[in-house]
RNA sequence: GCGCGUGUAGCUCAGUGGAUAGAGCACCCGCCUCCUAAGCGGGGGGUCGCAGGUUCAACUCCUGCCACGCGCACCA
């Protein structure tokens, strides 16, 4: 739950509505933050609990604020209207709560024993990734992050698509340029896919070489082999820039003629839904499950040239997946596979196997328009990460003039990384986003740097000080409105890591990470912390450290580093 | 044509049925002899795509329309 302070009151909070009214009214309690118009820490609207209780919901919120004002740690509540507004204790609260993030008790959970499955960015091995590729891995990678913050046991898969007419293609272009860089082969692959198109010859090359693969040729497997590792190595080092990693590659190649499939096959064949055309392809017939539209109601397993689909392969990792998950499966794919995926989840849920979660995304658009690797106009992430890493190197070095190029550098991309990963994040994934080069390259305001920031004016205040943090004074002195506004921005985290998980959306956690950074530089603006008097200094040392603690693992989350120095 | 997604300030975006819809950028005005100005404070700027409906209460839920994006059998 939230903070065990926080968490308490509300608990405290909960049994008493049992206690006057009953389980159920209480189970409609929430709590909300107190609009700028009103006082108070916390808000709890009655309406819910009124209906469940029959009251009216002012006279309610005044009864209960009666109740509340009883608890301990509560210095003031008010009725207003048909809310409650309480105020907390600052000094009981701060102290508390100071020394439960020292505990570790506001950043991380435990282990919760819970295991999670997530599949994500499984991007074709054929190019460098565009910045609408890393949407995909940007996102898998958060929602991962948040599930570990949570405690549970997280998975990550990447699916290679090793196997295929796309990477047959690619394998033939390569032939015969055994030095071939990974850089290379994205103009491989933008000239092989034009021949394919204007010469079914070259097609039916790439088709044969299917046909050996499948029949397990061992020099074709080779070949295909090199080509994909090399470029599987190259997406994942450009990946691994924004921290982005993975435990386990599963190859789309392992599951060909998968035995997990024919019960499926079976299945089908009963139901009558698996049909041989005339051009003797293996077609799966969705309106015999239940499909109800005519768009999207046939789906081709084998071709008739015998060499099968990918969605025969995916039928057969999909169960892999659901046999080796537990709590969840979760996997991110583009929102051109939304209606792939329908048809993949009814077979699958129509023979009896569980389906993952699926968290889409919408494509990054330029100005131009659409992103087409055709017709060259993409911005590479790798591209666009070296910019803005030249940008940031640039202001730490204005900032900082006694750092070699090397720790320059270092820091460069530790803040080129946050600013990319921030970007991205900071919209929730349903969204078509349009790809500004110079607005992303921005550093001020709401951004990955601007959190970067205040983190590195955290650590400068302490480095300051020198040596441990000193205790809490034994009388707290008075808390400032920035002081106590960030004490409260810090008790969110968990809560806004839990609702971020959820609804599967790491874009409220950025905003989270904002408000937060802000709190901060309020109170770093307000307060003197190293020239102000012990007590306050003491306490505003405090103020720093924890914050440092609930900021940082924050960016953690959102898979951002702390830069030493910016 | 059918299905799915998205329309909120000039631009880019938050907003989980609840109090007067919020940020950033841009624009205007202030703040560095002071712990990092990638910062802080203030100002102007909105028929929440349009029209109905449900509700004590709708940017949020439902219906219709419009605009944009994505998809609709041998690509993955």
């Amino acid at each position: 739950m939230c903070p065990p302070m926080l968490g308490e009151i509300k608990q405290q909070i909960a049994q008493i509505v049992t206690r006057e009214h009953s389980a159920e009214a209480a189970g409609e309690l929430s709590f909300r933050p107190v609009p700028a118009t009103a006082t108070g820490d916390i808000a709890i609207p009655v309406f819910g609990v009124a209906r469940k209780a029959g009251i009216d919901p002012k006279t309610l919120a005044s009864s209960l604020a009666g109740h509340i004002r009883a608890l301990p740690g509560v210095a003031e509540v008010l009725a207003a209207g048909p809310y409650v507004n309480l105020s907390f204790d600052r000094a009981v609260f701060a102290r508390r709560f100071i020394a439960d993030v020292a505990a570790g008790e506001a950043t991380a959970l435990k282990p919760s024993g819970s295991r999670v499955l997530i599949e994500h960015t499984s991007i074709n091995p054929n190019a460098s990734p565009h910045v609408g590729r890393g949407r995909n891995a940007i996102i898998g990678d958060t929602i991962a992050r948040l599930h570990r913050f949570l405690g549970h046991h997280t998975e990550v898969h990447y699916y290679v698509n090793d196997i295929g007419k796309q990477i047959a293609l690619l394998v033939y272009a390569c032939r015969g340029h055994e030095d071939l860089q990974f850089n290379d082969l994205l103009d491989q692959y933008v000239a092989i896919s034009q021949q394919a198109k204007d010469d079914p010859a070259v097609e039916q090359i790439a088709f044969d070489l299917l046909n050996q693969f499948e029949q397990g040729d061992a020099a074709v497997r080779d070949e295909f082999r090199r080509v994909v590792d090399l470029c599987v190595n190259g997406q994942v080092s450009i990946l691994g820039r924004l921290g982005i990693t993975y435990d386990i590659f599963d190859r789309e190649s392992n599951f060909l003629d998968d035995p997990r499939l024919q019960p499926v096959i079976e299945k089908l064949i009963d139901q009558g839904a698996l049909i041989t055309d005339e051009h003797g392809r293996q077609v799966i017939d969705l309106l015999q499950l239940g499909f109800t539209r005519e768009e999207g109601r046939y789906v081709v397993l084998s071709r008739a040239n015998g060499t099968s689909m990918y969605v025969a392969r995916d039928l057969a990792y999909t169960i892999h997946k659901s046999e080796i998950s537990a709590a969840a499966n979760l996997s991110v794919l583009g929102e051109d596979h939304r209606l792939y995926q329908e048809q993949l989840d009814l077979i699958l849920r129509w023979c009896g196997f569980a389906t993952p979660d699926v968290i889409y995304y919408s494509f990054v658009l330029l100005k131009q328009g659409k992103m087409s690797t055709r017709q060259g106009n993409v911005v590479l992430l790798s591209d666009f990460i070296d910019l803005a890493r030249d940008n940031a190197a640039a202001r730490i070095r204005d900032a900082n003039p006694g750092l070699s190029d090397d720790e320059i550098r270092e820091l460069a991309d530790t803040v080129a990384a946050g600013a990319v990963r921030y970007g991205i994040l900071s919209v929730s994934p349903t969204k078509n986003v349009i790809f500004d080069l110079e607005e992303s390259l921005r550093f001020e305001g709401n951004t990955g740097p601007y959190l970067q920031y205040s983190c590195t004016r955290i650590a400068s205040i302490l480095a300051k000080h020198g040596g441990a943090v000193p205790a809490v004074p034994a009388s707290v002195p008075e808390l400032n409105a920035s002081e106590w506004a960030l004490i409260m921005a810090m008790t969110r985290l968990q809560d806004e890591v839990r609702t971020a998980a959820s609804s599967r959306n790491p874009s409220s956690l950025c905003a989270y990470g904002f408000e937060l950074a802000r709190a901060f530089n309020r109170f770093y603006h307000d307060s003197d912390v190293l020239d102000a008097p012990a007590a306050e200094r003491a306490m505003r040392l405090n103020i720093c450290a924890a914050t440092g603690t609930v900021l940082s693992a924050c960016l953690d989350v959102l898979g951002m580093q702390v830069p030493r120095r910016m």
